[in-house]
Formats: C-alpha cells, sequence, structure tokens
DNA sequence: TTCTCTGTTTGATGTATATCAATGAGTTTT
DNA sequence: AAAACTCATTGATATACATCAAACAGAGAA
C-alpha cells in the first residue's frame, strides 16, 4: 500500500564529495558539506540570498554527522555548541522524570533545525533520538550568531525558526490541555502529512517512523488509546491504517475532527 | 495572611518623567522611558554592558504603554512589529479554539518578554491579556535586530531568551502529558514561588493574579479539580490557601509531589 | 522452517478527572 | 444595607481514558 523507504531514500541521493571522511581522520562520521548545492536548501535556509552570501553561508555548516537508528544525536545535560540541521532521517526529542516518565515533545524531519533547547543555558534540556539512521549538518552556534549579525536576513530567519517552535508547542499545549484523543491524533496526522507534503511526498500515504508509544507519549495519551483510535478512524472510513503504513482516505474528516484552533 | 497589594506596587515606584506623557500628545498612554535606570534591567536585559553600550540600548525601547485588567496587549492576528517587556503587572497568553475553548499559554510578570509567537509569521498567534492594570516597555522588533547585529551580548540574550521559552514550554507539555493532578499544581506553584522570590518576594506567601480557571486551562484541568486540589493540599497541611491569597507552609512537600523531571 | 523479539491490536475492568449542581464568600452596585 | 455579580468550594454522578491481560503480526536469528 505504501513503499516504506522512499521517504527517507529521496534525500540519501543527494551526492556529497566521495573522499569527504578522508579529510576527518579521526572522525570517520564527520563528513564536509555545503549548503549552497543542497537541495533542503529552501527548508532549512533563508532563501533571496545572492552568490556571495551564499558562499559565506556555507561557512556556518562546518561538517556533516551520521546517527544510527536509536542513536543519541545529544542527551539532556550535554554541552550545547551547535544546532543541527537535519538532512535524512527522522528523529524525536523528549524530556524525562526523575522516575523514567518520557515526554515526547516534537518528531523532526528533513530540513527541519534541532537543538535550541540548548541555547539558554549552554547545555542541553532534552534527548534527540533518531528514529531511523539518520544524517545531520552541524551548524556550530558561533557561526551562526557570527553570521547572522552580518546578514539580516539569516538573522531573521533564526528568529523566525524559534518563533516557529515557540508557536508550535502552543499548539501541543492546546492538543494536551484541551482536545480528546481523536482530536489530537486528527491533529497529529494532519501536521505530519502537511510537513511530508511540503518535502515533495504524497498527501495522503505514508510509513510513520515512530512506535503508538511514541506518538502517545507526544500526544499524551497511552500506546492503547492511540491504537484503538486508529482503528475507529479505520472503521470510520477515514484512514487507513496497517501497521506503520498510514493512507488518509478522507482527509476533510479528519479536519472536522480536529476543531482547527484560529491560531493555526 | 498576605499583603495583597504588595506585589504590584513594589514596581510601581519606579519613576519617570512626569511629563512623558505630554510629548506623545496623541496617545496618552505612551510614555518615554530608558532602561539604563530601570530597575527591572537585569530581568529583561543583559549583564555586562558598559556605559555606552546601556545609552545604546535605550533606544531599543522606545515608549511604554499602559493596558487596564483585561485588556489586550495584543490579539491573535494582529501585525507583529514589537517585543513587550513587562514592567508592571501580570499577564496572561492564551490561545482559542474555533469552538472557543481556550489554552493559556503562560502566565507572564515583571521583567518577562512577551511577543515572541509573532515574529515566525510577522502576526501575532496568540493573545496577551492583563491580568490586573499593567505597564508595558515597546521595544521594536527592528530595533532589537538592529542592535543585535551591533552587540553581541544583546544577540545572545535575545536568543537565550527565546530558547528559555522554549525550555519552558516542553517542561509544560511534561506537565500536560505525563502528570496527575496533584503534579501539575505542584509544579505551578512550585514554580511561581520561584519567579516571585527572584523579584524580591517571600518565597512562601504570594497572591495569585488568576482565577481557578485560568490556572486550569494552564494546567489541562477544569477549575473543580484546581480547587479541589488546593484543597487537598491544605488539609495535608501543605499550604495554606484562601481565595487568591496563598502561603506555603511546606515546601518540600510540594517537590516530592512534583516528582521533578532531570530538565530542570 | 521455527523461535524469539518487539510492537500492535483488542477486550475487560478500573479510576482520575470531568460534569452537573448547589452553596458560599467577597466585591461592586444600587 | 441589600442586591447582584463573579469567583470559589464542595458533593454526587458520569465518562474518557488508563490499566491489566491476552492474542496477534512482522522482522530477524538460529
Amino acid at each position: 500500500m505504501v513503499d516504506a523507504n522512499a521517504q527517507s531514500e529521496a534525500y540519501n541521493a543527494i551526492t556529497y564529495p566521495e573522499n569527504a571522511t578522508a579529510s576527518y581522520p579521526m572522525n570517520p562520521e564527520m563528513i564536509k558539506v555545503a549548503c549552497s548545492n543542497c537541495n533542503l536548501r529552501e527548508l532549512c535556509m533563508p532563501v533571496g540570498l545572492n552568490h556571495d552570501e551564499m558562499v559565506k553561508l556555507d561557512h556556518v555548516v562546518s561538517t556533516r554527522k551520521r546517527v544510527k537508528q536509536g542513536g543519541h544525536l545529544f542527551s539532556h545535560g550535554d554541552p550545547f555548541t551547535t544546532l543541527y540541521a537535519i538532512r535524512t532521517g527522522y528523529f524525536k526529542t523528549c524530556v524525562n522524570t526523575e522516575d523514567g516518565r518520557e515526554q515526547v515533545t516534537g518528531f523532526q524531519m528533513a530540513g527541519e533545525i534541532i537543538g535550541l533547547d540548548g541555547i539558554v543555558s549552554d547545555k542541553h534540556n532534552c534527548n534527540a533520538v533518531a528514529l531511523e539512521d539518520a544524517e545531520v549538518c552541524i551548524m556550530p552556534f558561533e557561526n551562526v550568531e557570527e553570521l547572522s549579525r552580518e546578514f539580516p536576513v539569516l538573522q531573521r530567519h533564526v528568529h523566525k525558526i524559534m518563533s516557529r517552535e515557540i508557536v508550535r508547542e502552543n499548539g501541543v499545549m492546546m492538543l494536551l490541555g484541551n482536545m480528546r484523543a481523536e482530536e489530537r491524533l486528527a491533529a497529529f496526522l494532519l501536521n505530519l502529512v502537511q510537513r511530508l507534503h511540503a518535502r515533495g511526498f504524497s498527501q495522503s500515504e505514508f510509513v510513520l517512523r515512530m512506535t503508538r508509544e511514541e506518538i502517545g507519549s507526544y500526544l499524551g495519551m497511552k500506546l492503547e488509546t492511540v491504537s484503538r483510535t486508529f482503528s475507529k478512524f479505520s472503521e470510520d472510513g477515514i484512514i487507513e491504517v496497517k501497521q506503520r503504513n498510514v493512507k488518509i482516505i478522507n482527509p476533510e474528516a479528519l479536519k472536522q475532527i480536529y476543531n482547527p484552533q484560529t491560531c493555526t
């Protein structure tokens, strides 16, 4: 029903120098990189730069780094030095209570920026875990700030990224505080499909990268409730679900269930 | 048991030119202002600036504005042009669903910055409502960005403020997604008292500026549950409550109830 | 193939919190 | 001072979701 690998591999096709790792013998996971010919540019970098500016911007990103499925890009308490732009793969960010409860605070995909939580205290305040083998661009925050002072358009872009994250979290608070299970899951699916569509994927079919438990953690419900709500949607003919393969049959019905907040 | 007005009036004592409003005849709510002698400086501005830098920073803040209790500092959809630093009074920020449900996304007090939600789309994405008569400093975002490019210390400060908001919201997501009513209220009270203490108020006694319903909206529970939980804490000898007056008798017990996340 | 493991689905039952309802306390208006 | 209003408290009952439990499905490993 859905090609399980299409989402990831579309971006694995990006080329970079074959000998890149050779210049960083101490860390084979580090890879040299240039934004100016990255096809995710519009997703993670400001638009409307001239050639000179693009060349300078290349210096923001120093190298790349690979993270295996289940691996931590960073963990709570790690010193913060850099932001990361996701190139391929999916991540979750999460915080934990002392007694081991986990709250997923977001799912991130290609082109999205991760690590903003670390700026305030120079330490990361959450964990970033790869949901599948992933590759990120390393953007040392010193560089970002330095170039931001030089390029107002980059400065504005950085501010917008942070503001977008604040607004996104406002929306999650609304979900968690005011909405019922069906509304939460509808909102989640609509958001996911919208972001995938912006990356050139189908508006209707996709593969979930996370478990029912992780979805539940994000949406403040138990995995059984997530599963039951999927089944309910399926019985109602709104979606087709088979394990992690999802096909949206009736997006309008989903939108109706998710009484959309005026603030989106 | 608690002096209901102390919190507000402590900051009303700040002086500013008596004839300030006269220079803005078109809008008597606008008041000229200087940060360099504002006693909230350390709360809303970076520390470690020399005299010249301070003078320049004064230009970030153009004027002040008063908002009456219940008045909107800004509303969802309003064009975004400026950040606001709260000088006196308390605010809530909230978002609404189409069908009228409200989610309070935060309570803000003196020295805190409000309006970051507007940067991403040049429109405000939430409402800011004064919980009591309030006064804010207007900081046109153009000015903030311009001076940020000039002063790395201000730039870093702005980034930290935005990052802090992201981390705060992560914590609220944890509350809403994983915690029970008692844990939520304990966390809320501890956070409030900590912020008030940082402003020179008592660590134990304070006056709530918001209704049970607003607390409930913030914490994802109904006003009756908020009230019952207050009563429970009171019966257990952890706090004393009378209407909006709260006295914390046993802060350790509160901390124990609020199984603190490792991420704070 | 069969075994094992992890993740998913579905059913039966329990519970924290919501809902409905009435009373009470403070504050402002008349 | 009484009336009218908003906000808070408390009780009785309802319910959405959690919890407990068992079966099931797909992916690797032996």
